[in-house]
DNA sequence: GTCCAACATTGCCCCTAGGGCAAGGTCAAC
DNA sequence: GTTGACCTTGCCCTAGGGGCAATGTTGGAC
Protein backbone atom coordinates (compact mmCIF):
# COMPACT_ATOMS: atom_id res chain seq x y z
CA UNK A 1 0.00 0.00 0.00
CA UNK A 2 1.47 3.41 -0.87
CA UNK A 3 1.63 6.22 1.40
CA UNK A 4 0.47 9.92 -0.14
CA UNK A 5 4.17 10.85 -0.69
CA UNK A 6 4.82 7.57 -3.08
CA UNK A 7 1.21 8.17 -4.40
CA UNK A 8 2.44 11.91 -5.61
CA UNK A 9 5.65 11.08 -6.71
CA UNK A 10 4.47 8.49 -9.10
CA UNK A 11 2.27 10.64 -10.66
CA UNK A 12 4.35 13.53 -10.54
CA UNK A 13 1.75 15.76 -8.31
CA UNK A 14 2.76 17.17 -4.54
CA UNK A 15 1.43 15.82 -1.77
CA UNK A 16 -0.20 19.34 -1.11
CA UNK A 17 -2.29 18.43 -4.18
CA UNK A 18 -3.62 15.08 -3.47
CA UNK A 19 -4.37 16.56 0.25
CA UNK A 20 -6.20 19.64 -1.46
CA UNK A 21 -8.02 16.75 -4.15
CA UNK A 22 -9.32 14.53 -1.08
CA UNK A 23 -10.36 18.23 0.53
CA UNK A 24 -12.77 18.90 -2.49
CA UNK A 25 -13.98 15.13 -2.84
CA UNK A 26 -12.29 14.24 -6.10
CA UNK A 27 -10.28 11.60 -4.75
CA UNK A 28 -12.06 9.54 -2.21
CA UNK A 29 -10.33 9.58 1.27
CA UNK A 30 -8.16 6.13 1.71
CA UNK A 31 -8.19 3.94 4.68
CA UNK A 32 -5.74 5.22 6.95
CA UNK A 33 -3.13 3.21 9.11
CA UNK A 34 -2.42 2.60 12.94
CA UNK A 35 -0.46 5.48 12.71
CA UNK A 36 -3.29 7.45 11.04
CA UNK A 37 -1.46 7.86 7.84
CA UNK A 38 -3.67 7.68 4.20
CA UNK A 39 -2.66 3.98 2.88
CA UNK A 40 -3.38 4.16 -1.22
CA UNK A 41 -4.25 1.18 -3.62
CA UNK A 42 -3.12 1.08 -7.15
CA UNK A 43 -6.67 2.08 -8.02
CA UNK A 44 -6.23 5.52 -6.83
CA UNK A 45 -3.33 5.81 -8.57
CA UNK A 46 -5.43 6.00 -12.40
CA UNK A 47 -8.00 7.73 -10.47
CA UNK A 48 -5.61 10.14 -9.94
CA UNK A 49 -3.90 9.93 -13.45
CA UNK A 50 -7.68 10.75 -14.56
CA UNK A 51 -8.05 13.92 -12.02
CA UNK A 52 -4.63 15.15 -13.36
CA UNK A 53 -5.27 14.56 -17.05
CA UNK A 54 -8.48 16.92 -16.73
CA UNK A 55 -7.17 19.62 -14.35
CA UNK A 56 -4.26 20.17 -16.50
CA UNK A 57 -6.61 20.23 -19.76
CA UNK A 58 -8.15 23.55 -17.89
CA UNK A 59 -10.95 21.74 -15.94
CA UNK A 60 -11.86 23.57 -12.94
CA UNK A 61 -11.69 20.94 -10.05
CA UNK A 62 -15.02 21.34 -9.07
CA UNK A 63 -16.42 20.31 -12.90
CA UNK A 64 -13.92 17.42 -12.36
CA UNK A 65 -15.52 16.11 -9.15
CA UNK A 66 -19.12 16.18 -10.86
CA UNK A 67 -17.95 14.85 -14.13
CA UNK A 68 -17.73 11.49 -12.59
CA UNK A 69 -21.70 11.57 -11.56
CA UNK A 70 -22.50 12.82 -15.27
CA UNK A 71 -24.31 10.36 -17.14
CA UNK A 72 -23.03 12.00 -20.50
CA UNK A 73 -19.40 11.92 -19.81
CA UNK A 74 -18.68 11.76 -23.08
CA UNK A 75 -20.33 15.02 -24.54
CA UNK A 76 -18.30 16.58 -21.45
CA UNK A 77 -14.55 15.17 -22.65
CA UNK A 78 -15.67 16.27 -26.00
CA UNK A 79 -16.40 20.10 -25.06
CA UNK A 80 -13.17 19.56 -22.92
CA UNK A 81 -11.55 18.68 -26.11
CA UNK A 82 -12.67 21.72 -28.07
CA UNK A 83 -12.05 24.32 -25.58
CA UNK A 84 -8.04 22.43 -25.25
CA UNK A 85 -8.23 23.31 -28.90
CA UNK A 86 -9.08 26.77 -28.61
CA UNK A 87 -7.13 27.23 -25.99
CA UNK A 88 -4.25 26.22 -28.13
CA UNK A 89 -5.65 28.20 -31.22
CA UNK A 90 -5.50 31.22 -29.00
CA UNK A 91 -1.76 30.80 -27.77
CA UNK A 92 -0.96 30.21 -31.25
CA UNK A 93 -2.02 33.83 -32.16
CA UNK A 94 -0.65 35.31 -29.10
CA UNK A 95 2.81 34.12 -30.12
CA UNK A 96 2.85 35.51 -33.43
CA UNK A 97 1.62 38.90 -31.72
CA UNK A 98 4.51 38.36 -29.48
CA UNK A 99 6.79 38.01 -32.49
CA UNK A 100 5.66 41.16 -33.69
CA UNK A 101 6.48 42.56 -30.59
CA UNK A 102 9.91 41.32 -30.36
CA UNK A 103 10.42 42.56 -33.68
CA UNK A 104 9.53 46.09 -32.76
CA UNK A 105 6.83 45.76 -35.38
CA UNK A 106 4.31 47.34 -32.88
CA UNK A 107 5.28 50.73 -33.95
CA UNK A 108 3.39 53.46 -33.30
CA UNK A 109 2.68 54.86 -36.53
CA UNK A 110 3.46 53.90 -39.47
CA UNK A 111 5.54 56.08 -41.26
CA UNK A 112 3.11 57.99 -43.86
CA UNK A 113 1.08 58.97 -41.49
CA UNK A 114 4.01 60.43 -39.38
CA UNK A 115 4.52 62.34 -42.55
CA UNK A 116 0.76 63.02 -42.64
CA UNK A 117 0.67 64.78 -39.19
CA UNK A 118 4.26 66.86 -40.37
CA UNK A 119 2.09 67.82 -43.06
CA UNK A 120 -0.47 69.02 -40.88
CA UNK A 121 1.53 71.52 -38.91
CA UNK A 122 2.70 73.45 -42.21
CA UNK A 123 -0.91 73.76 -43.36
CA UNK A 124 -1.76 75.79 -40.47
CA UNK A 125 -3.17 73.50 -38.23
CA UNK A 126 -2.62 74.15 -34.40
CA UNK A 127 -0.47 71.66 -32.47
CA UNK A 128 -3.26 70.87 -30.32
CA UNK A 129 -5.05 69.50 -33.20
CA UNK A 130 -2.09 67.61 -34.64
CA UNK A 131 -1.54 66.16 -30.94
CA UNK A 132 -5.08 65.14 -31.15
CA UNK A 133 -4.97 63.55 -34.73
CA UNK A 134 -1.90 61.61 -33.81
CA UNK A 135 -3.89 59.94 -30.54
CA UNK A 136 -6.11 59.68 -32.68
CA UNK A 137 -4.28 57.39 -35.73
CA UNK A 138 -2.18 55.80 -32.35
CA UNK A 139 -5.99 54.37 -31.16
CA UNK A 140 -7.18 53.66 -34.58
CA UNK A 141 -4.05 51.41 -35.51
CA UNK A 142 -3.51 49.72 -31.91
CA UNK A 143 -7.05 48.41 -31.42
CA UNK A 144 -7.73 48.30 -35.38
CA UNK A 145 -5.07 47.14 -37.42
CA UNK A 146 -7.26 45.75 -40.19
CA UNK A 147 -9.11 48.97 -41.34
CA UNK A 148 -7.18 51.79 -40.16
CA UNK A 149 -5.05 52.24 -43.33
CA UNK A 150 -8.13 52.41 -44.89
CA UNK A 151 -9.53 54.94 -42.61
CA UNK A 152 -6.33 56.45 -42.83
CA UNK A 153 -6.09 57.04 -46.30
CA UNK A 154 -9.58 58.56 -46.85
CA UNK A 155 -8.78 61.02 -44.39
CA UNK A 156 -5.54 62.01 -45.88
CA UNK A 157 -7.26 61.94 -49.58
CA UNK A 158 -9.88 64.56 -48.13
CA UNK A 159 -7.30 67.00 -46.97
CA UNK A 160 -6.02 67.30 -50.74
CA UNK A 161 -9.60 69.04 -51.01
CA UNK A 162 -8.53 72.63 -50.68
CA UNK A 163 -12.42 73.18 -49.38
CA UNK A 164 -12.42 70.22 -46.76
CA UNK A 165 -9.46 71.42 -45.59
CA UNK A 166 -10.31 74.86 -45.41
CA UNK A 167 -13.02 73.28 -43.11
CA UNK A 168 -11.11 71.23 -41.14
CA UNK A 169 -8.96 74.26 -39.96
CA UNK A 170 -12.45 76.28 -39.03
CA UNK A 171 -12.94 73.55 -37.00
CA UNK A 172 -9.70 73.71 -35.16
CA UNK A 173 -9.95 77.81 -35.06
CA UNK A 174 -13.33 77.22 -33.22
CA UNK A 175 -12.16 75.65 -30.38
CA UNK A 176 -12.05 78.33 -28.27
CA UNK A 177 -14.84 80.02 -29.23
CA UNK A 178 -18.07 80.28 -26.93
CA UNK A 179 -20.11 77.55 -27.48
CA UNK A 180 -23.37 79.73 -28.36
CA UNK A 181 -21.82 81.45 -31.19
CA UNK A 182 -23.84 81.58 -34.21
CA UNK A 183 -21.13 81.25 -36.20
CA UNK A 184 -20.92 77.39 -35.31
CA UNK A 185 -24.69 76.78 -36.74
CA UNK A 186 -23.19 77.95 -40.20
CA UNK A 187 -20.01 76.27 -39.59
CA UNK A 188 -21.77 73.22 -39.15
CA UNK A 189 -23.86 73.49 -42.17
CA UNK A 190 -20.37 73.95 -44.44
CA UNK A 191 -19.19 70.96 -42.76
CA UNK A 192 -22.58 68.54 -43.78
CA UNK A 193 -22.52 69.83 -46.76
CA UNK A 194 -19.12 69.13 -47.92
CA UNK A 195 -19.73 65.92 -45.87
CA UNK A 196 -22.74 64.72 -48.02
CA UNK A 197 -21.17 65.97 -51.06
CA UNK A 198 -18.15 63.87 -50.46
CA UNK A 199 -19.91 60.36 -49.83
CA UNK A 200 -22.80 60.84 -51.54
CA UNK A 201 -24.76 59.23 -49.32
CA UNK A 202 -24.36 59.98 -45.73
CA UNK A 203 -24.36 55.71 -45.02
CA UNK A 204 -21.04 55.34 -46.37
CA UNK A 205 -19.25 58.11 -43.71
CA UNK A 206 -15.79 56.26 -43.35
CA UNK A 207 -16.03 54.31 -40.37
CA UNK A 208 -19.66 54.01 -39.77
CA UNK A 209 -20.01 50.78 -41.74
CA UNK A 210 -17.90 48.78 -39.14
CA UNK A 211 -19.54 47.81 -36.11
CA UNK A 212 -17.11 49.05 -34.15
CA UNK A 213 -17.57 52.27 -31.54
CA UNK A 214 -14.15 53.61 -32.90
CA UNK A 215 -16.01 56.73 -34.26
CA UNK A 216 -17.95 57.23 -31.10
CA UNK A 217 -15.01 57.36 -29.36
CA UNK A 218 -12.92 59.33 -31.32
CA UNK A 219 -15.56 61.93 -31.64
CA UNK A 220 -16.10 62.12 -27.67
CA UNK A 221 -12.31 62.35 -27.14
CA UNK A 222 -12.08 65.67 -29.30
CA UNK A 223 -15.43 67.09 -27.92
CA UNK A 224 -14.10 66.68 -24.40
CA UNK A 225 -11.52 69.40 -24.74
CA UNK A 226 -13.51 72.33 -26.08
CA UNK A 227 -17.57 73.38 -25.31
CA UNK A 228 -17.47 74.52 -28.72
CA UNK A 229 -16.36 71.66 -30.48
CA UNK A 230 -18.98 69.77 -28.40
CA UNK A 231 -21.40 72.50 -29.54
CA UNK A 232 -20.25 71.87 -33.16
CA UNK A 233 -20.63 68.07 -33.19
CA UNK A 234 -24.07 68.16 -31.32
CA UNK A 235 -25.04 70.15 -34.56
CA UNK A 236 -23.58 68.15 -37.27
CA UNK A 237 -25.21 64.87 -35.48
CA UNK A 238 -28.38 66.76 -35.02
CA UNK A 239 -28.51 67.88 -39.20
CA UNK A 240 -26.64 64.55 -40.60
CA UNK A 241 -29.66 61.89 -38.83
CA UNK A 242 -32.36 64.95 -40.48
CA UNK A 243 -31.19 63.41 -44.06
CA UNK B 1 -9.04 61.57 -23.53
CA UNK B 2 -10.44 58.40 -22.55
CA UNK B 3 -12.24 57.31 -19.14
CA UNK B 4 -11.01 53.67 -18.10
CA UNK B 5 -14.43 52.12 -19.67
CA UNK B 6 -12.96 53.01 -22.69
CA UNK B 7 -9.50 52.55 -22.60
CA UNK B 8 -10.72 48.72 -21.14
CA UNK B 9 -13.28 48.31 -23.89
CA UNK B 10 -10.68 49.35 -26.74
CA UNK B 11 -8.14 46.69 -25.62
CA UNK B 12 -11.04 44.04 -24.48
CA UNK B 13 -10.52 44.26 -20.76
CA UNK B 14 -12.58 45.19 -17.99
CA UNK B 15 -12.09 48.07 -16.29
CA UNK B 16 -10.90 45.96 -12.90
CA UNK B 17 -8.13 44.56 -14.88
CA UNK B 18 -6.69 48.20 -15.44
CA UNK B 19 -7.27 49.20 -11.97
CA UNK B 20 -5.09 46.16 -11.12
CA UNK B 21 -2.37 46.93 -13.49
CA UNK B 22 -2.14 50.22 -11.83
CA UNK B 23 -2.09 48.81 -8.28
CA UNK B 24 0.80 46.30 -9.62
CA UNK B 25 2.78 48.93 -10.67
CA UNK B 26 2.29 47.83 -14.27
CA UNK B 27 0.80 50.59 -15.83
CA UNK B 28 1.11 54.27 -14.68
CA UNK B 29 -1.16 56.14 -13.01
CA UNK B 30 -2.75 58.98 -15.43
CA UNK B 31 -3.99 62.40 -14.60
CA UNK B 32 -7.51 62.57 -13.55
CA UNK B 33 -9.92 64.59 -13.99
CA UNK B 34 -11.58 67.34 -12.26
CA UNK B 35 -14.15 64.79 -11.27
CA UNK B 36 -11.13 62.33 -10.01
CA UNK B 37 -11.59 60.18 -13.26
CA UNK B 38 -8.50 58.58 -14.84
CA UNK B 39 -8.24 60.36 -18.08
CA UNK B 40 -5.88 58.36 -20.44
CA UNK B 41 -3.95 59.40 -23.72
CA UNK B 42 -3.37 57.18 -26.84
CA UNK B 43 -0.35 56.18 -25.10
CA UNK B 44 -1.93 53.98 -22.51
CA UNK B 45 -3.72 52.32 -25.17
CA UNK B 46 -0.06 51.19 -26.98
CA UNK B 47 1.22 50.19 -23.66
CA UNK B 48 -1.78 48.45 -22.05
CA UNK B 49 -2.04 45.97 -25.03
CA UNK B 50 1.58 45.37 -25.05
CA UNK B 51 0.97 44.05 -21.63
CA UNK B 52 -1.86 41.91 -22.59
CA UNK B 53 -0.04 40.12 -25.18
CA UNK B 54 2.72 39.52 -22.40
CA UNK B 55 0.05 38.61 -19.86
CA UNK B 56 -1.68 36.10 -22.26
CA UNK B 57 1.73 34.41 -23.00
CA UNK B 58 1.48 33.45 -19.41
CA UNK B 59 4.24 36.53 -18.67
CA UNK B 60 3.62 36.62 -14.19
CA UNK B 61 2.64 40.16 -14.03
CA UNK B 62 5.34 41.00 -11.59
CA UNK B 63 8.12 40.01 -14.50
CA UNK B 64 5.90 41.70 -16.97
CA UNK B 65 6.36 45.35 -14.79
CA UNK B 66 10.31 44.17 -14.29
CA UNK B 67 10.66 43.76 -18.51
CA UNK B 68 10.55 47.23 -19.05
CA UNK B 69 13.57 48.20 -16.89
CA UNK B 70 15.33 44.78 -18.01
CA UNK B 71 18.19 46.46 -21.08
CA UNK B 72 18.00 42.26 -22.69
CA UNK B 73 14.42 42.59 -23.48
CA UNK B 74 14.90 40.86 -26.59
CA UNK B 75 16.65 37.69 -24.72
CA UNK B 76 13.42 37.84 -22.00
CA UNK B 77 10.94 37.83 -25.71
CA UNK B 78 12.82 35.09 -27.19
CA UNK B 79 12.53 33.26 -23.36
CA UNK B 80 8.94 33.59 -23.15
CA UNK B 81 8.57 32.60 -26.45
CA UNK B 82 9.84 29.28 -25.88
CA UNK B 83 7.97 28.79 -23.08
CA UNK B 84 4.86 29.53 -24.84
CA UNK B 85 5.56 26.71 -27.59
CA UNK B 86 6.47 24.48 -24.60
CA UNK B 87 3.15 25.40 -23.35
CA UNK B 88 1.22 24.48 -26.43
CA UNK B 89 3.04 21.35 -26.92
CA UNK B 90 2.26 20.03 -23.56
CA UNK B 91 -1.90 20.88 -23.87
CA UNK B 92 -1.42 18.98 -27.20
CA UNK B 93 0.40 16.41 -25.40
CA UNK B 94 -2.58 16.56 -22.47
CA UNK B 95 -5.49 17.29 -25.67
CA UNK B 96 -3.98 13.05 -26.72
CA UNK B 97 -4.21 11.60 -23.22
CA UNK B 98 -8.05 13.48 -22.81
CA UNK B 99 -8.37 11.21 -25.91
CA UNK B 100 -7.16 8.36 -25.03
CA UNK B 101 -9.35 8.50 -21.72
CA UNK B 102 -12.49 9.36 -23.79
CA UNK B 103 -11.82 6.33 -26.02
CA UNK B 104 -12.10 4.31 -22.96
CA UNK B 105 -8.28 3.61 -23.76
CA UNK B 106 -7.37 3.56 -19.84
CA UNK B 107 -8.50 0.51 -18.72
CA UNK B 108 -6.65 -0.65 -15.78
CA UNK B 109 -4.94 -3.82 -17.39
CA UNK B 110 -4.91 -5.11 -20.37
CA UNK B 111 -6.15 -8.65 -21.06
CA UNK B 112 -2.79 -10.52 -21.22
CA UNK B 113 -2.19 -9.22 -17.72
CA UNK B 114 -5.40 -10.15 -16.63
CA UNK B 115 -4.83 -13.99 -17.93
CA UNK B 116 -1.59 -13.86 -16.27
CA UNK B 117 -3.11 -13.02 -12.89
CA UNK B 118 -5.76 -15.95 -13.50
CA UNK B 119 -2.80 -18.36 -14.00
CA UNK B 120 -1.14 -17.23 -11.16
CA UNK B 121 -4.00 -18.94 -8.50
CA UNK B 122 -4.42 -21.77 -10.52
CA UNK B 123 -0.30 -22.13 -10.30
CA UNK B 124 -0.99 -22.45 -6.29
CA UNK B 125 -0.50 -18.61 -5.26
CA UNK B 126 -2.00 -17.59 -2.68
CA UNK B 127 -4.93 -14.77 -3.29
CA UNK B 128 -2.77 -12.46 -1.30
CA UNK B 129 -0.23 -12.69 -3.78
CA UNK B 130 -2.30 -11.80 -6.80
CA UNK B 131 -3.99 -9.38 -4.72
CA UNK B 132 -0.08 -7.85 -5.02
CA UNK B 133 0.21 -8.32 -8.37
CA UNK B 134 -2.65 -6.84 -9.64
CA UNK B 135 -2.08 -3.45 -8.01
CA UNK B 136 1.47 -3.26 -9.09
CA UNK B 137 0.47 -3.81 -12.37
CA UNK B 138 -2.17 -1.28 -12.44
CA UNK B 139 0.29 0.92 -10.81
CA UNK B 140 2.93 -0.29 -13.69
CA UNK B 141 0.23 0.73 -16.35
CA UNK B 142 -0.94 3.76 -15.10
CA UNK B 143 2.33 5.57 -14.43
CA UNK B 144 5.30 3.89 -17.02
CA UNK B 145 3.04 2.46 -20.08
CA UNK B 146 6.37 2.95 -22.18
CA UNK B 147 7.99 0.28 -20.55
CA UNK B 148 4.89 -1.90 -18.57
CA UNK B 149 4.80 -4.77 -21.24
CA UNK B 150 8.22 -5.31 -21.64
CA UNK B 151 8.33 -5.47 -17.74
CA UNK B 152 5.35 -7.37 -17.95
CA UNK B 153 6.33 -10.35 -20.73
CA UNK B 154 9.91 -10.32 -18.79
CA UNK B 155 8.17 -11.33 -15.64
CA UNK B 156 5.45 -13.74 -17.08
CA UNK B 157 8.29 -15.15 -19.44
CA UNK B 158 10.03 -15.67 -15.82
CA UNK B 159 7.13 -17.69 -14.59
CA UNK B 160 7.23 -20.47 -17.50
CA UNK B 161 10.56 -21.67 -15.67
CA UNK B 162 9.71 -24.65 -13.01
CA UNK B 163 12.62 -23.28 -11.17
CA UNK B 164 11.59 -19.91 -10.69
CA UNK B 165 8.33 -20.91 -9.98
CA UNK B 166 8.76 -22.67 -7.09
CA UNK B 167 10.94 -19.89 -5.78
CA UNK B 168 7.96 -17.09 -6.48
CA UNK B 169 6.07 -19.77 -4.69
CA UNK B 170 8.26 -19.85 -1.80
CA UNK B 171 8.14 -16.50 -1.48
CA UNK B 172 4.22 -15.99 -1.75
CA UNK B 173 4.23 -18.73 1.15
CA UNK B 174 6.90 -16.69 3.12
CA UNK B 175 4.94 -14.27 4.28
CA UNK B 176 3.92 -15.65 7.58
CA UNK B 177 6.82 -17.00 8.93
CA UNK B 178 9.02 -15.93 11.24
CA UNK B 179 11.22 -12.82 9.91
CA UNK B 180 14.04 -14.81 11.99
CA UNK B 181 13.80 -18.17 10.56
CA UNK B 182 17.06 -19.21 9.36
CA UNK B 183 14.98 -21.01 5.89
CA UNK B 184 14.42 -17.03 4.92
CA UNK B 185 18.33 -16.88 4.53
CA UNK B 186 18.31 -20.22 2.41
CA UNK B 187 15.54 -19.11 0.41
CA UNK B 188 17.18 -15.59 -0.15
CA UNK B 189 20.33 -17.56 -1.04
CA UNK B 190 18.38 -19.34 -3.74
CA UNK B 191 16.58 -16.87 -5.28
CA UNK B 192 19.84 -14.77 -5.74
CA UNK B 193 21.62 -17.64 -7.55
CA UNK B 194 18.63 -18.27 -9.69
CA UNK B 195 18.00 -14.26 -10.83
CA UNK B 196 21.67 -14.15 -11.52
CA UNK B 197 21.64 -16.93 -13.32
CA UNK B 198 18.76 -15.65 -15.54
CA UNK B 199 20.20 -12.16 -16.22
CA UNK B 200 23.74 -13.09 -16.35
CA UNK B 201 24.83 -9.54 -15.20
CA UNK B 202 23.20 -8.24 -11.60
CA UNK B 203 22.86 -4.94 -13.90
CA UNK B 204 20.41 -6.59 -15.84
CA UNK B 205 17.84 -6.99 -13.71
CA UNK B 206 14.55 -5.77 -15.29
CA UNK B 207 13.84 -2.14 -14.13
CA UNK B 208 17.00 -1.55 -12.87
CA UNK B 209 18.10 -0.43 -15.57
CA UNK B 210 15.21 2.64 -16.15
CA UNK B 211 15.93 5.90 -14.07
CA UNK B 212 12.85 5.47 -12.80
CA UNK B 213 11.78 4.60 -8.74
CA UNK B 214 9.20 1.99 -9.89
CA UNK B 215 11.11 -1.33 -8.93
CA UNK B 216 11.54 0.53 -5.11
CA UNK B 217 8.04 1.60 -4.92
CA UNK B 218 7.01 -1.50 -5.82
CA UNK B 219 9.42 -3.58 -2.99
CA UNK B 220 8.93 -1.35 -0.62
CA UNK B 221 4.75 -2.18 -1.08
CA UNK B 222 5.39 -5.83 -1.14
CA UNK B 223 7.64 -5.42 1.92
CA UNK B 224 4.96 -3.86 4.05
CA UNK B 225 2.53 -6.40 4.45
CA UNK B 226 5.26 -9.32 6.04
CA UNK B 227 7.99 -8.57 8.22
CA UNK B 228 9.58 -12.03 7.19
CA UNK B 229 8.80 -10.78 3.04
CA UNK B 230 11.10 -7.35 4.73
CA UNK B 231 13.16 -9.90 5.97
CA UNK B 232 13.61 -11.61 2.72
CA UNK B 233 14.13 -8.61 0.53
CA UNK B 234 16.75 -7.01 3.16
CA UNK B 235 19.16 -10.38 2.49
CA UNK B 236 18.35 -10.75 -1.03
CA UNK B 237 19.36 -7.00 -1.85
CA UNK B 238 22.98 -7.25 0.70
CA UNK B 239 23.98 -10.47 -1.70
CA UNK B 240 23.33 -9.15 -4.87
CA UNK B 241 24.86 -5.63 -3.66
CA UNK B 242 27.53 -8.12 -2.71
CA UNK B 243 28.50 -9.45 -5.89
C1' DG C 1 19.16 1.61 22.19
C1' DT C 2 19.45 5.70 20.38
C1' DC C 3 19.89 8.98 16.84
C1' DC C 4 18.79 11.04 12.51
C1' DA C 5 16.66 12.11 8.25
C1' DA C 6 12.78 11.61 5.88
C1' DC C 7 8.36 11.06 5.95
C1' DA C 8 3.41 11.83 7.73
C1' DT C 9 -0.54 14.68 10.16
C1' DT C 10 -3.61 19.09 10.66
C1' DG C 11 -4.10 23.95 10.54
C1' DC C 12 -2.99 28.27 9.12
C1' DC C 13 -1.81 32.11 6.13
C1' DC C 14 -0.02 33.58 1.49
C1' DC C 15 -0.03 34.05 -3.57
C1' DT C 16 -1.96 35.38 -8.47
C1' DA C 17 -5.16 37.55 -11.56
C1' DG C 18 -8.86 39.21 -11.16
C1' DG C 19 -14.58 39.03 -10.15
C1' DG C 20 -18.18 41.02 -7.59
C1' DC C 21 -20.42 43.95 -4.46
C1' DA C 22 -21.18 48.05 -1.66
C1' DA C 23 -21.60 52.89 -0.96
C1' DG C 24 -20.98 56.65 -2.82
C1' DG C 25 -19.98 60.63 -6.73
C1' DT C 26 -20.64 62.09 -11.87
C1' DC C 27 -22.31 62.62 -16.51
C1' DA C 28 -25.49 63.10 -20.28
C1' DA C 29 -30.07 62.75 -21.98
C1' DC C 30 -34.85 63.33 -21.69
C1' DG D 1 -34.79 66.33 -11.75
C1' DT D 2 -34.73 61.82 -12.56
C1' DT D 3 -32.77 57.94 -14.77
C1' DG D 4 -29.20 54.93 -16.29
C1' DA D 5 -24.66 54.38 -17.24
C1' DC D 6 -20.54 55.58 -15.82
C1' DC D 7 -16.70 56.47 -12.27
C1' DT D 8 -14.36 56.13 -7.36
C1' DT D 9 -12.35 53.31 -3.30
C1' DG D 10 -12.52 49.42 -0.29
C1' DC D 11 -13.45 44.98 0.88
C1' DC D 12 -14.06 40.09 0.47
C1' DC D 13 -14.04 35.89 -2.62
C1' DT D 14 -12.33 32.48 -5.88
C1' DA D 15 -8.90 28.35 -7.70
C1' DG D 16 -4.99 25.68 -7.13
C1' DG D 17 -2.04 25.14 -4.67
C1' DG D 18 2.94 26.72 -1.76
C1' DG D 19 5.00 27.06 2.55
C1' DC D 20 5.13 27.28 7.35
C1' DA D 21 4.50 25.41 12.07
C1' DA D 22 4.07 21.97 15.57
C1' DT D 23 3.83 17.31 16.19
C1' DG D 24 4.07 12.22 15.41
C1' DT D 25 6.12 7.94 12.77
C1' DT D 26 9.26 5.23 10.39
C1' DG D 27 13.40 2.92 8.92
C1' DG D 28 18.15 2.46 8.72
C1' DA D 29 22.93 3.35 10.71
C1' DC D 30 25.87 3.39 14.45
Amino acid sequence: MLTIGQLARYVGVSTKTVRVYHAKGLLPEPERDSSGYRRYGAQAVVELIRIRTLAEAGVPLARIRDLGTTEDFGDALQQIDADLTARIRRLRDTQRQLRKLAAGDIRLLPADVERHLQELEKLGFTARWVELERDLWIIVYATHPEIASDLFRDQADALTDPALRRLYLAYDQAHDLDPADPYLDELAQRIVDETVQRYDDPGNLPGQTTDSAIPQLLQSTVNASSPAWLRLDTLIRRRLQQL
